[in-house]
DNA sequence: TTTTGGTTATACCAAAAACGCATAACGGTA
DNA sequence: TACCGTTATGCGTTTTTGGTATAACCAAAA
């Protein structure tokens, strides 16, 4: 068997919620931001390896739980289609972003300090 | 419809993995906790409103995957049995609750200041 | 020696959630 | 009108989770 505490990470993370149902985390964000850069839902969900039913299904269930929309989307057209973020969307993203900022590095700091490894 | 950003909080955890797996977080800190007042895995598992089963399934994977034991176990006996905490796993608690400690609360303060209830 | 009682441990079935494939709807463009 | 790539969604399958039932265990009491 391995040495105890080998291995050991620390993770951590911060999400928004209404009525105790996940809204908005990091994954969420991701997508959102992958939206806004390539304008399409479906390369957003390629570029992050999931399916595009699931993405479609994360940014549903934002929209219901939030009560407002986040992403434009229009079907057909020259290239099939295409999803713009709305300003809400845009406005989220900034301050959840400036929300984790330094945090994972706080508590990797910590982490360390305690020695978690040598347990 | 609610004003946007109505009821909408922030939340935020910590916990530790190893190779990518959950090991440690602040649900089996509360049981482990639970287990060395009450000297029983069951009597844990009822003051949190969980099942046995389920209890022990969390025990039992933590343990697995620290690769040491975290309980002493003993069946039968006077009173059925009893459970109490190893050395390694006080240590675990103990250095968890530093990690933790002002964890939420800076989150917290950090939301308050981002304006998010009224995005 | 046998029974009792409360705990640990596990097998097994049910319910729920996640997953992903298949298919329809859509509308500029050629 | 046919085509193409995207949005949208129905639905069966798989995986995960949960809960109930049951066995194993052993000190002490009967």
């Amino acid at each position: 068997m391995s040495a105890p505490g080998s291995g050991i990470q620390v993770r951590s993370k911060i999400w928004l919620e209404i009525d105790g149902q996940p809204v908005f985390g990091q994954g969420r964000e991701e997508l959102l931001r992958l939206v806004q850069k390539s304008g399409s839902i479906n390369a957003a969900a390629k570029a992050m390896g999931i399916t595009y039913r699931k993405a479609w299904t994360y940014i549903d269930a934002m929209e219901k739980r939030l009560g407002f929309p986040l992403v434009n989307r229009l079907k057909g057209g020259s290239g099939g289609g295409e999803s713009t973020l709305t300003p809400h969307a845009e406005t989220l993203l900034e301050k959840f972003d400036i929300l984790q900022q330094g945090f994972n590095e706080m508590v990797n700091r910590k982490f360390v300090e305690l020695d978690f490894k040598g347990l």
